[in-house]
DNA sequence: CTTTCCACTTATGTATACATTAATTAAAAT
DNA sequence: ATTTTAATTAATGTATACATAAGTGGAAAG
């Protein structure tokens, strides 16, 4: 928490807030609020949560706040669209330019998915998903398609918390089998340095996620 | 600029101050400075700042400011490949949901920049042209695409006008030949709702883009 | 019972004073 | 002459007081 200033403080407070604290679309987050309970002034909470906005992690409407994004059909239709092509271009990408290391760190990624099969947590489960999808976007070693990659996975993760029973309070979360299966098969075309494969089987892959998705609609 | 706050008028004075006014990279853009030439308090400006920060529109450091993102052909190079490709998927995602309205917005600019190759003007012709690029954005009906696709294209546009003896006052400016004609065929693939056509043609034109700068450089 | 209007509340929007720190310059020591 | 160090500067970073407007609820009119 030191060597940071207030500012980063709050907008990486905010974050975890979002992630950990089963905040529903619709939500608001005022600055009040947050200062209060952060202990900091208004200041830095509004930068930040003006950086969130900016990003397009948070909505906004004028003099009233920054609230997390509804949900629609239509909207994670898009959303789905367009993660699933930037991550493809970003997976044939990284098939191009991974180096030995960069494919050692998927396979260890690999490898905490399957031990988190056998105890299964939801958070851990999507922690890894995430580094895993971040990290081809990083391996692609192009910061705009990083960029735009994390922002459609975040923005599409709204979605799979939201369907998954975690805000409505469902437990009978399991993993499911398909993804650490294509997530093996994504690394073997990255491997392989097959750009092709790896970008077709990404798209299949997001494809395979908003299906998932749409079932439980 | 009435009916908008001081947020917003920064904002939009800024990127207008980033686009007109001979900003060169590495420039730095200060609250100070900004806040006194808009005659506005510190606490707008800053904020707006914040947000072309989080957009990445500008790069920033620690206790010392904004400022324009350095150029290089590296990152030439990933934004035009980024650029590229998702202007394809707006285009062919145009061509599948324009209306005729659309079509005719498109011709209208079409139009526009046949007067202008008469009596060229390096401002309205930049004006135009951005007009025709972020119109087929939002024609996609996609809000992720067309986010990506207004950050890929202005930032891209850094190294038109960086390149093109815009800061060093080089006067040669001329009209490319091939833009206005590229955009006609555009156009006639989005009026057939021909998507794969749009879509290669759109990657084709940022292409020749692309190595028309790369000779200057 | 419904609608309109007005004051009231609440949260953002803005200005300003002050704190902090990265960078620079000049002075001092080796 | 070069390096170190201390003071200055110039900009951001932060807190706070106040302004403003969007939403709310209740009283008055229909």
């Amino acid at each position: 928490m030191a060597e940071t200033n207030l500012e980063e403080f709050a907008y990486k407070s905010i974050i975890r807030l979002i992630l950990d604290n089963h905040l529903k679309p619709g939500d608001f987050l005022l600055e009040t609020n947050l200062s209060q309970s952060l202990k900091l002034s208004r200041t830095p909470v509004r930068h930040a949560l003006g950086q969130l906005v900016a990003e397009g992690f948070l909505d906004k409407k004028k003099k009233k706040g920054c609230f997390i994004p509804e949900v629609s059909s239509e909207d994670a239709r898009h959303v789905f669209f367009a993660r699933k092509n930037i991550e493809g271009l970003a997976a044939a990408s990284a098939a191009r330019y991974a180096v030995d290391e960069d494919v050692d760190f998927l396979y260890n990624l690999i490898d905490k998915e399957k031990v988190l099969s056998k105890k299964p947590s939801k958070m851990a489960y999507v922690r890894v998903n995430e580094a895993f999808h971040l990290g081809i976007a990083r391996i692609s070693r192009n910061k705009y398609l990083e960029q735009y990659c994390r922002h459609s996975f975040w923005r599409s993760h709204a979605y799979i918390f939201f369907f998954d029973g975690y805000y409505s309070g469902k437990k009978g979360f399991k993993i499911q089998e398909t993804g650490p299966r294509q997530h093996i098969q994504i690394v073997k075309a990255i491997e392989n340095r097959n750009e092709e494969k790896a970008g077709n089987l990404m798209k299949q892959h997001v494809r395979t996620t908003y299906e998932q998705l749409l079932i439980k609609l």
